[in-house]
DNA sequence: CCAATTCTTGACTGCTCGTTCCAGAAAGAG
DNA sequence: CTCTTTCTGGAACGAGCAGTCAAGAATTGG
């Protein structure tokens, strides 16, 4: 046997994945990710491929990372409309508080490359379906507990949210105004009031 | 006096703008510009300056040419709700038949570049707010005639509209199903009901 | 005609890109 | 220790990048 790596894998690509969520995959350079991610460009390519490859890589992460804590936020018992309510002001605030306005991964990803990546394509998708089903989950939830009598199709529902999601996180990349984003937020959720 | 230009400043700036609108900003080079546009490299660079000039450019002609659309949907006499409806449904026709999913090049541009370059940053913003005006105007024209009472606050819902657009159209880069983007078009018109 | 201007063409700058190669240091196994 | 494997650092690769230059052709106005 021979020497062990040196580095934690993921907390390595923990770091290449704030690169290309902060300059997308074309702007970020290989340089970028070298100085970043603080290991050695051969150990880069050895355990990762190339820069396509580790940016799929990353993408996968961050759909691991931001998919647990929607689901955290959302399959925690109480209501659901406060769940909701709570996440979409923390995105306002996430947004506004970022300097960077780096909004997010999968919606970047989904701007930049679906279009022409299959990969791409296909994990911004499943990232849709996966996300929608949370929602959806949450909100067949909200109507067992009667809270949410007037969502009479959740499915649709769960979809909308999404696009209001990404809508939202888009937005806030060109406005910093508080007030314009959470009237986007009220109207949004006054389908599930 | 001495020779004049042999090429239209519009119809070439039109073509770069479809070059940055397909492959974005840092994916087009300047090689695909000379290309598509069908103008010498040097005339490109006398007429239009460098790379990020030009984008800004094509960046306004998009919102010329596509703001003016949106102005003659919703400003036209009769039905505010079928209008929109109408431009809607036309978002999610177009998006399924455009094989290169180039999505909204404001949007795109908003995603790609907002978050680092002040000159983008302003355009997307101030394209926000004008086209929040443009359904701002239609939401009350909607009230006034009777046709929107449910619309208490036309301000905040033509903000969720337009977040509401650009998330249908950034979720139609991902996904190709109908019924998918149907559904969110029709949680996200159940407000103006 | 002439002079001025701008077109077109193609080669040509540096420079940065993603990627690979190589040589040596480091560390586990026998 | 020795062997083997892997990590490290830096140099190097060819390709493509944005942008420039120079020279000739073309077209205008006087």
């Amino acid at each position: 046997m021979a020497r062990q790596k040196e580095f934690d894998r993921d907390e390595v690509l923990h770091k290449a994945m704030e690169v290309f969520w902060s300059r997308g995959f074309e702007a970020a350079s290989m340089q970028d990710l070298v100085n970043h991610m603080g290991i050695n460009r051969q150990s880069l390519y050895d355990t990762f491929g190339d820069k396509h490859t580790l940016y799929l890589q990353a993408l996968d992460r961050y759909r691991e990372v931001e998919g647990r804590k929607l689901f955290e936020v959302l399959e925690r018992p109480g209501s659901v409309k406060k769940a909701l309510r709570k996440l979409f002001a923390g995105v306002v605030e996430t947004a506004l508080g970022d300097p960077e306005r780096r909004g997010c991964f999968m919606g970047n990803a989904t701007s930049e490359l679906a279009g022409r990546c299959k990969a791409t394509a296909a994990r911004t998708c499943s990232n849709i379906a996966a996300t929608e089903e949370v929602f959806y989950r949450a909100l067949l939830r909200g109507k067992k507990e009667g809270e949410l009598k007037r969502v009479r199709h959740p499915r649709a529902v769960a979809r909308f949210l999404y696009s209001g999601l990404q809508g939202l996180i888009l937005m806030a990349k060109a406005t910093q105004d508080r007030k314009t984003l959470e009237d986007v937020v009220k109207v949004m959720l006054s389908v599930v009031e």
